[in-house]
DNA sequence: CTATCTTTGTGCACGCGTTCACAAAGACAT
DNA sequence: ATGTCTTTGTGAACGCGTGCACAAAGATAG
């Protein structure tokens, strides 16, 4: 039984804050397409327009990098796309294993960007004894019977969960026993880990939520002011699966 | 030519901070699965953990929406799950338009949480006239010329952007000038969009690049302190593609 | 060698978010 | 009615992240 610890663990290892390092993969794409045009230098004030972020917010985060700039030219954009894969570990080989190939699973197993960087996929694994075999983007599918072997012999240390909801927690724990120690979570669940474990959920869900909040607040603008101060009496927003009737209707303040 | 803006416009529209309606939706789906089990109040301790955060950040969450505890007994689960549905827009219908039909695309299309919460796939758009007419997830896809009035014909407000990162930039303008307000963006590319555009981002290269960090960190406690002091000579980290060898190398520091 | 000009690196202040800790509020038993 | 007990709601302190504004550094020209 998982206790609930879902805190990102020592983010602060030492030095650089977690801000900053989540920028870092934008500073290394915009410095890589100007490394791609030739581009020898670039100053703070282009690389962080075509980064989408604050001039003086680039410079402080890559002062925790240390000193690679030079006063009055910009950086080296050779020198700053090494010093930034090598801090973000991206010189070495990371093989990730997918679990759960259903649309998602496939469609990242496809995914062009996946092994732009580093990144390799490892292994597909699913619980469809039928898709065993099956090659999706070249990779033949592993049954979940094998999990632990399979991680173990490519040596995997990140795993994407591409499952329903209803298996991510029980994947989660086989991958974390198998020697997984970073979690990149599609499923539209919250994940306990033991501790020293890192998991970053990504949840359409969610991001369509946060858009849907932000539309109503710009749609409402003109209308839609209709019951805010008064909250409606019906407490049953619609016809919820009850097995009885027998809803609260408390109905407080 | 788009202006690099691409702050999030007024978050703090009124109240209600922006890591509260980030949250919201987390609330909602725990509060959902107790409601599903006919569980009639919950305790913000309870609650909290099962949603993964704090219990105090969660009252204070709630706080900015009112009072809709009781003291001595929690939550009523029912009246709770109304409010935040309520106050992140969901009691209404948002259509939503999917624009690059391709692995990604058609697996979001396909994806069933997509629909789960007020939120409707009205259209699949894409650039590519011989998958006019596909059906894919039972709809079929339409082609990018009619995109503007695809979008005004079905009230969209919401687009999903998962095109390759080169059509990415158009797409957006075009989705904003057909009346499109929030947009969310699988592309890795940074988007311009005018003011009173919301836009979020779903980048799975930069996610993994963040968990590549960690797991350095956690791996490099023991070896892989080789050259921390000492910068490597190399300016050129791989064979980049450049037109000449006319790289740099400048190595400056 | 000196002056000027550009751009970095950073000290500082401010605001947001998180967490603690506790008083107020209400339920429940007697 | 009174007391006890549980749980909310929130004031206050703290820490992190952001942005300003400027001094230091180095390039470049004369």
């Amino acid at each position: 039984m998982a206790t609930g610890r879902t805190h990102r663990p020592a983010t602060r290892s030492r030095g650089i804050p977690e801000a900053t390092v989540a920028r870092l993969p934008l500073y290394l794409r915009a410095l890589t397409a100007l490394s791609e045009r030739s581009v020898p230098t670039v100053s703070s004030e282009e690389l962080a327009t075509a980064a989408g972020v604050n001039s003086a917010k680039l410079r402080k985060d890559f002062s925790y990098l240390g000193s690679y700039g030079t006063r009055g030219v910009g950086y080296d954009v050779e020198y700053l796309v090494y010093q930034i894969s090598r801090e973000l570990g991206l010189t070495q080989d990371w093989p990730v294993a997918i679990v759960g190939i259903g649309n998602l699973g496939a469609a990242l197993a496809n995914y062009g960007g996946f092994a732009s960087r580093g990144f390799r996929v490892a292994a597909l694994i699913d619980a469809d004894p039928a898709m065993a075999g099956t090659p999706v983007a070249g990779i033949a599918v592993q049954h979940t019977d094998d999990l632990d072997r399979i991680i173990s012999d490519n040596g995997v240390s990140i795993g994407v969960i591409t499952t329903p909801p209803g298996a991510a927690q029980q994947v989660c724990d086989r991958l974390v026993a198998a020697g997984v120690t970073s979690i990149l979570n599609f499923a539209p669940t919250v994940l306990s880990v033991p501790e020293g474990v890192d998991v970053r959920k990504v949840d359409l869900s969610i991001e369509l939520q946060i858009l849907a909040f932000h539309e109503q607040r710009k749609a409402g603008e003109d209308a839609a002011a209709e019951d805010e101060g008064a909250p409606p009496i019906r407490a049953t927003p619609a016809s919820r699966k009850g097995p009885d009737g027998d809803m609260p209707a408390v109905m407080p303040a």
